[in-house]
DNA sequence: CCAATAAATAGACATATATCTATATAGGTA
DNA sequence: TACCTATATAGATATATGTCTATTTATTGG
């Protein structure tokens, strides 16, 4: 789950890949179901969705000092989050003085949204 | 999680009420967040996606018949899965003669696609 | 250099879930 | 009516996961 291609159907001629197309077009292969299938996992948690909500609400969070008391989850709960909210590459952090701040990768998202497209 | 209006969030100003609007702008209530992550772990299976992919794709598809094979999986695994993509409002069914068929919801579909949208 | 603090890791524990086999149900069909 | 056959349900089991407390790491400021 490393880059957004890992979402995308080659064409295999010679067009460019359509990365995340609508998974209602044609059958998934399993690969692809496997690996929309974690990203979809990522967002299956309550505490993961309003992290990622926080942070794009904001533009940019820190984890402490703004993540931690609105969500009312231990800190260490909060760093498992955005750990995994990071390897799925649906934020990027950058560590700035003290603290580490968060912003949110949007094409990851609009990859995902057009996956679901009807 | 029975209809669509379960993921708006009311406007509680008179006008219509913004359905799946994406989470990252506004920072998610529990309640919303709860709700949404239970769409999502429904589409955090791979056997799953593939279901709803394959009705998808063919427009409509029946239980056995269809998607037992290609997925390989058991049939009780198959009627599992169809039954919480229906509770969940994904997809409907229909038992025509001595099958039952099954098609998506692209409403539900597109709000969530919604949810996602950067 | 040391104390304070933000963040990450480790480990434990309870809960949820995906799958299977075996069995039940239901409704068309001979 | 009685039998097939498509689905659904029950129950068991292995695995995955979310949360916590306790601890470690890393970095800033005095």
């Amino acid at each position: 789950m490393d880059t957004v291609t890992d979402c995308c159907v080659p064409a295999g001629d010679g067009t460019p890949a359509v990365c995340c197309p609508p998974i209602v077009d044609e059958p998934l292969t399993v690969e692809r179901a496997d690996r929309l299938a974690a990203w979809f996992g990522v967002l299956s948690d309550p505490t993961r969705l309003r992290l990622l909500s926080l942070i794009g609400a904001k533009g940019e969070a820190c984890a402490a000092c703004e993540m931690v008391e609105p969500l009312g989850v231990s800190q260490p709960t909060v760093s498992h989050h955005l750990k995994i909210l990071r390897q799925a590459g649906l934020v990027v952090s950058e560590k700035r003085g003290r603290w580490v701040y968060y912003r949110t990768v949007s094409p990851r998202l609009a990859a995902l949204s057009r996956a679901l497209q009807a």
